[in-house]
Formats: structure tokens, C-alpha cells, sequence
DNA sequence: GTCTATAGTTCGATAGAC
DNA sequence: GTCTATCGAACTATAGAC
């Protein structure tokens, strides 16, 4: 009894619309920058309709993580599974501007609304766990094992570069950009082989 | 004659903590937690005072990244011109959160304060070249170029890896985090020796 | 240097009409 | 499902007294 009041249903267009367009706020100009005027005004109603939907901005928030979450988690295992060069496909997965940078957002978001960051935290977690799970199937034809790098530390790693050169990209940041990315070119070849032309 | 408004001396003492508080709050619940409020609240003023000393919000971000680059600068010079193991030194410096995690904190801040967006990569950058200018003089001793890795590609590698900990840390995710430290140690074992006990 | 007081905004959230 | 209207709170910033 302790909260009467209404909400949309869970397939309406205009919620999908909405939470769209927090999803490219957040991207274009932060976390901070949502509101439900804000996201109101871009998709075209008003901002009660946005509280009909997400009676609170938390909800809203963890209607686009949970979009994304889906969207990704099955983009990556389709990726994993069927590339012959798991390593790589992971890569170009994480170098995609608009995936690591919406993270970025969440876990800024999650600095001063702690209950986000638990659940950002196991959802993070279930993604590494996924990535060491399906690399572990190509562990032999990647040739990680020789170099005694675990699965778990080349996930790691990999995560860690591609977030760092999408951090600095946001902020116009070019310094060393070319050298990381032969680096990592570099040693994607020595162990998985050179990508076809 | 824009702004004939008073605003108060650098050195005063209750500007100085106005800044610390400031820092304080950005790293424990994030930068958009900072108000002329909250910072006032904390700092025992009242928020006109804040205001006297910083006639917007920006300026008070900028004081706080200006301190913090000045301390950061200073440290890194003299750990890097110092150490005998230059990269670990610097490994050890980027893995303190309080360092990394307000980088983090202005990079998203940048995201939707664009001013700042553009300070913060031309500090960042002379960061990297300062680092990178310090670690070619110690090149021949770190055995990097043996590998094939240019000192500016270690610089990126160690900083995002650094970066990457610090912010899952952040979170409470702790999926990876022994194993990606086990390698950035063996990697530095091997470059650099190991760290007499 | 520090304060009170306040103008002017923007925001989250809700009630209730249509 | 969508709207108008609004309350109450928090915020930035400024003016001016002490």
C-alpha cells in the first residue's frame, strides 16, 4: 500500500523513446545533465509522462542500463563464439566509443547514488565472467597460454586499454593514442595472426 | 568593468580549505555532489563566503585541479628522476585512488562542462610528456626498447591499467583485480628487476 | 572577511483533469 | 496515455550590512 500510484507498461513506444533519449544524453553530455524536463523536452512530452513511466530518475537509469546490458551481453557472445580471432573481435567490441562511454557514466553516476553501484558492479562482473568463459574454449588457438597470461588478465587488460583510450578521446586527448593502438595491433597479431585483407 | 565584484586573496586560509573540502566531496560522493552548499556546510562558512572566493562553481573546480596537478607534477618529477625503477615508481604513484580517481571525477565532469574538457587534456598531456621525457633517460636501463615498446606506449599502457583498477575498485568489483596486478608485477620483474626486499 | 537576505532558476515529484 | 498545474526543495549567484 505503499505506493498507488500509476505506471506505463513495460512496451510502450514512447517508453522506449524515453529511455532512448537518456541513453544519448548521458553519451553527449553526462549523467548530470538528465532530468525529467531535459529528457521531456527531447522526446516530445511532458515531464510527467516521464514519472508516469519511472515514478523516480533512478528507475529511468536503470531502464537504459538494463537495455544496454541486454543488447551487449548478447552482441559479445555472439562475437566470441563465431570470430576466429576472439581477442580481436573483443577489442574492436570495447573500442566502440558509445559503449565504453555510457559505463563511464554509469560508474560516475554510481559515485553518489550508491545503489546503482552494486548493481553495476555484478553486471560488470557478469560480462568479465562471460568473456573468460568463452575465451577459455580458444584458449589453445589464441596462444595466450604460452605467454603465461591467464584468460582473466588478458580481459582485464584489454578492458582497461580500451576504456582509457576512450576516456581520453572524450576530452580531446591525443597523446599517445597512435602508440597504444599499435601496441595493441602489435600484439593481437603476434598471438592471434594478422587479420585478413 | 564586467565584473567589479569582490572576490578574496589566494592565500587566505579558509580558501585553502574551501578547496580541500571541495576535494574531499568530489572523491567520496563525486563532483556533482559539489554545491556552493554542501562545500559550505563542510567547511563550516556559509555558502556567500564560497562564493566570495569563487565567484562560480567553475572557478572552484579549476582551483581544485590546479592544486592537485601542482602537487602531482612536483611528486612525479622527483619519484621519476629519482627511482632506480622508474616504471614501478610510477606504477605505485598511478595506483593511488585519491590521485586517479579525482582524474576520473574531472573527466567526467568535463563531459558536460566543456571548458574544462579542454584544460584537462593539455594537463594531461604534459603529464604524459613529462613522464615520457623522464623515462627515455632511463630507457637504456629499463630494457624497453629491447621488447619493441616505445616509452610513450608504456606511459598509456601503465596509466590506463592503473586507471581501470582504480575505477572497478570504486565499485567493489574485485573480478580480476589479483590476476591484472600478478602481471603488471611480473611485467615490471622482468623490465626492471625485482624490488629488493 | 564573513555574514544575512534574497532574487531568480531549475528540479523531482505528485494530484487530478481529459 | 497524456496533459496542466503546482508544491516544495535545492541550487547559483548577487547585493549589501557588519
Amino acid at each position: 500500500m505503499a505506493k498507488p500510484r500509476r505506471t506505463g507498461t513495460e512496451t510502450s513506444e514512447t517508453r522506449a523513446r524515453i529511455v532512448e533519449v537518456t541513453e544519448r544524453i548521458m553519451l553527449a553530455d553526462g549523467y548530470a545533465s538528465v532530468s525529467s524536463r531535459s529528457v521531456a523536452k527531447e522526446a516530445g512530452v511532458t515531464p510527467a509522462l516521464v514519472h508516469y513511466y519511472f515514478p523516480t530518475l533512478d528507475d529511468l537509469f536503470r531502464a537504459v542500463l538494463r537495455r544496454r546490458v541486454d543488447q551487449q551481453l548478447e552482441r559479445q557472445a555472439r562475437v566470441l563464439s563465431t570470430s576466429p580471432r576472439p581477442l580481436r573481435a573483443l577489442w574492436n567490441l570495447n573500442s566502440d566509443p558509445s559503449r565504453t562511454g555510457l559505463v563511464l557514466e554509469f560508474m560516475s553516476l554510481a559515485n553518489h547514488r550508491k545503489e546503482i553501484g552494486a548493481e553495476l558492479a555484478a553486471i560488470a562482473t557478469q560480462f568479465r565472467e562471460a568473456q573468460v568463459e568463452l575465451l577459455k574454449e580458444h584458449v589453445s588457438r589464441s596462444g595466450l597460454a604460452d605467454r603465461g597470461i591467464s584468460p582473466m588478465a588478458a580481459m582485464v587488460l584489454l578492458n582497461h586499454i580500451a576504456q582509457g583510450a576512450v576516456l581520453e578521446h572524450n576530452i580531446g586527448m591525443d597523446c599517445g593514442t597512435v602508440e597504444i593502438r599499435a601496441l595493441v595491433e602489435h600484439l593481437l597479431d603476434q598471438i592471434e595472426g594478422a587479420e585478413p585483407a
